[in-house]
DNA sequence: TCGATTCCTTAACACGTTTCAAGAGGCCCG
DNA sequence: CGGGCCTCTTGAAACGTGTTAAGGAATCGA
């Protein structure tokens, strides 16, 4: 019942407490005899060391926060698996926490990683008001940037270039002989739409916006009732993402238009289910995972080598998956 | 740059250290006039509380753990945004810690949370072996089972009824007229499979089991091409989840067959794009969130207030939704 | 004046880490 | 063969920070 010490550990093994944590902490000080006698004696109590109470000596806990946006949002998640790759393999714990894209929410979650003394914040932010992670930094908490960009030099960030991947998706569109091309998004506020656009625009040939509230299924359909309404059908379309793509191939598909052959469709993410449609979807990948993994490495490099870390910008390259929908 | 300590605060407002520590957490036993001037200070200095200090003292820390099997699988998802809901919303930090279906994996991480004297910890386990559970319990750790039995009655645990789940699609199925249905699911060996398997069976009539190796699209897929070469295709198919079943669809559409009229198809878990599908998809829907913040409450209920916390276990009832592919 | 109340201070405490010094044993040199 | 010195290993004690029980000072009512 009652928790077993590092002293109960030290009794039993015949030796005294600093012994024990040099056993845990740099086995090579101890002899190998001691140090036996000591492992033997953690086994026997079953002994966990108070992640706690080592804290609180060394100032900072081997854990990392990493706060996102939307915990259900599968991009994030896929973030959250690669960084509990990395983080777990170095005996890192991951603190979750979800802003719900509220900054008031954001705050009151940074506020409990701080008191938590997390060593880093993995974190993509809630609008562009940076200056809560300022007082992260001064508080000696590193910080990463996750799909956003670094708002100062000193600092690590990682990202998928949203602009490449837009170009990407125009430059395939084209290739097939269309001569204009509609993009389907969500407000252009958001920073990755955005982006998209500017990449696709890039392309060379004019692109028509085509603006939807929500960058779901539904909003997908609205934009299909929209193109069929508003006259000839584009031949080329790219949507922000996958599920806006698969909303429009319904409302396209329901209404008898033939996919690829009268409009063809290229969606951006790469979800699992891209493949699965009835005609499958040509869509833009990005290594989200690798993002993950890569982000919480840079920030375990932080915290564990400040002297030779140097901080990092990261971009990653989205790649096309070639599938029905745009061939 | 130095980190602000209770003390720091206490000459600031002209108070001893253990003043403070009231104001902070039973602002009751102090005077109006002291708790502003402390409150102040606490501005001024940009005082964060040291978590790992209050935990030690406290023999746990105002966290818990979340341990899942997958933790980029939406349900688990749906899940943890639930728990963290709840759970921020108290001011408890949520730990993550993925097992990956691993049993060595998911011990390594529980020992981080045991680490991290967690409060308690919400976890769907990896396999049968439950004695890590028990290993907890002994530790103070207060455990609540996630989608999983309990396998002992002083425990909390929080399920969706398979079986009900089951019985629900099928029923649904043959009240169209079918006589017999087939049921496409992942190995048996998966509990939630087998259940939904009891469960359609109990609505009364033949079952047909059609066994692919992975729940996902392209297993859906194969048991088209599967269904399509055995002969008379089956007037209903039941999938054990909405991937098989959307794989399914598009396997049947693209060999010409018409759903519903030929085959009617209902899946499970009522994902996002299951109403997106070209032929929107009938489906069986989980409350997994509320799931997801039930669990959590129930823990921090243990946690908080061991003496009177009374060990539930609550069984959530799916529901049908009805959409097009089997009306 | 005495007890009750209110409010605050003092000091012990939780527990692993780390520093410093001392003990043990071995080796070199005379 | 013995003393001095060095190395390796171990133990004792301080430390970090907030919590809490016990106790004391001041105020108020009777």
């Amino acid at each position: 019942m009652k928790d077993v010490s590092i002293k109960d550990v030290a009794a039993r093994a015949g030796v005294s407490a600093g012994t024990v944590s040099n056993v845990l902490n740099r086995p090579g000080k101890v002899a190998e005899e001691t140090r036996l006698r000591v492992e033997r004696a953690v086994q026997e109590l079953g002994f966990v060391r108070h992640g706690s109470a080592s804290s609180l000596r060394a100032g900072r806990s081997r854990s990392l926060g990493l706060a996102v946006i939307d915990i259900a949002n599968p991009f994030f998640t896929e973030v959250a698996a690669g960084a509990e790759d990395v983080a777990s393999a170095e005996g890192y714990a991951v603190l979750l926490a979800n802003s719900a894209a509220d900054p008031a929410k954001q705050e009151r979650v940074l506020r409990v990683l701080a008191e938590q003394r997390v060593g880093g914040v993995l974190i993509t932010p809630v609008g562009d008001e940076l200056h809560q992670l300022d007082l992260l930094r001064e508080r000696g908490i590193n910080v990463v940037l996750v799909d956003h960009p670094a708002h100062r030099p000193d600092q690590c960030a990682v990202a998928v270039n949203d602009v490449a991947g837009g170009t990407l998706a125009a430059t395939h569109l084209l290739a097939s002989g269309a001569r204009a091309l509609t993009y389907v998004s969500g407000p252009l506020g958001i920073r990755q739409c955005r982006d998209r656009l500017d990449g696709a625009r890039r392309a060379g040939a004019p692109v028509t916006e085509l603006i939807v509230p929500a960058m779901n299924a539904r909003g997908g359909e609205r934009a299909a009732a929209d193109l069929l309404a508003a006259g000839p059908l584009p031949e080329a379309v790219f949507c922000a993402n996958d599920l806006l793509a698969l909303g429009l191939l319904r409302g396209l598909l329901q209404a008898g238009v033939r996919v690829p052959e009268q409009v063809r469709v290229v969606g951006y993410d790469d979800i699992d289910l891209a493949g699965a449609s009835v005609v499958a979807l040509t869509s833009v990948r990005q290594p989200i995972r690798r993002l993950g993994q890569v982000a919480a490495e840079l920030l375990l490099d932080e915290c564990d080598h400040p002297e030779t870390h140097a901080h990092r910008q990261i971009m990653f390259q989205p790649e096309l998956v070639v599938r029905e929908s745009a061939p």
